[in-house]
DNA sequence: AGCCAGGACTGAG
DNA sequence: CTCAGTCATGGC
């Protein structure tokens, strides 16, 4: 596993995650981005800084024609309007005491997270991840396609938990290395797209980057 | 013209 | 508990 995450990492590089100048901000991106390109996601978030809504009360107190508008970009704009808003009425009703969050010991947050209507597994762990620095493995679509690719097919269709124990098994529980494997393996899968047949000439199939395979 | 993107919720069985 | 249906937009 730490063999696979150097691979990624001489190829790829730092990934200098997660994109987003705040711990707000990292929050509203990791909401919008729901089964969403990066790309809508920052449309929206352009807009909002644009309108001075990255921020809690700014949001709260704006118009929901208005709000909507702005995140259209990100799509499902009626849903997601709702989940920041119960993510940011969670956020607030904490008074936006970041150092709280950073205190709380890692399964107490999480589960207030997942609480919230409209944080999943992933969206917390993300926020944990990337906003919080806490070790928490964050698991998606992209890492299930990758890793049953190359030896452990049975990711595909595990549940998310059991996906992650797997890896935080493997692994130290180091934020930087979490961090750093989880965005590795966005950057692999965005160059290398799920139609890439196996690779048949090295054992690691649709992750070798040699470019001797034939998959390349 | 479809198909897909850094998911999560809901309701049905 | 499992699972299809639903949600919306921009890029290719």
């Amino acid at each position: 596993m730490r063999r696979i995450f150097d691979i990624l990492y001489s190829t790829y590089g730092p990934q200098g995650w997660w994109p987003g100048d705040s711990q707000f901000e990292i929050i509203v991106g990791a909401t919008l981005t729901q089964n969403t390109a990066w790309h809508n996601v920052t449309l929206a978030i352009t807009n909002l800084k644009r309108e001075g809504l990255l921020d809690p009360n700014a949001y709260l107190g704006a118009k929901p024609e208005l709000v909507k508008v702005l995140i259209a970009p990100a799509g499902f704009i009626n849903i997601k309007y709702k989940r920041l808003r119960y993510i940011l009425e969670y956020f607030m009703s904490h008074n936006m005491d970041f150092e709280r969050f950073r205190r709380l010991p890692i399964a107490d947050l999480r589960s207030e997270l997942l609480e919230v209507n409209g944080i999943g597994p992933e969206t917390a762990d993300s926020i944990l991840l990337y906003a919080f620095g806490r070790p928490v493995f964050v698991v998606d679509a992209y890492t299930k396609r990758l890793f049953s690719r190359i030896g452990y097919s049975w990711m595909e269709k595990a549940p998310y938990d059991r996906v992650q124990e797997f890896f935080m098994g493997e692994l130290p529980p180091d934020p930087e290395l979490y961090n750093e494997f989880h965005a590795l393996v966005v950057a692999h899968c965005k160059v290398t797209c799920k139609k890439i047949p196996l690779c048949s000439d090295c054992n690691l199939r649709s992750l070798c980057i040699t470019g001797k395979c034939k998959a390349n």
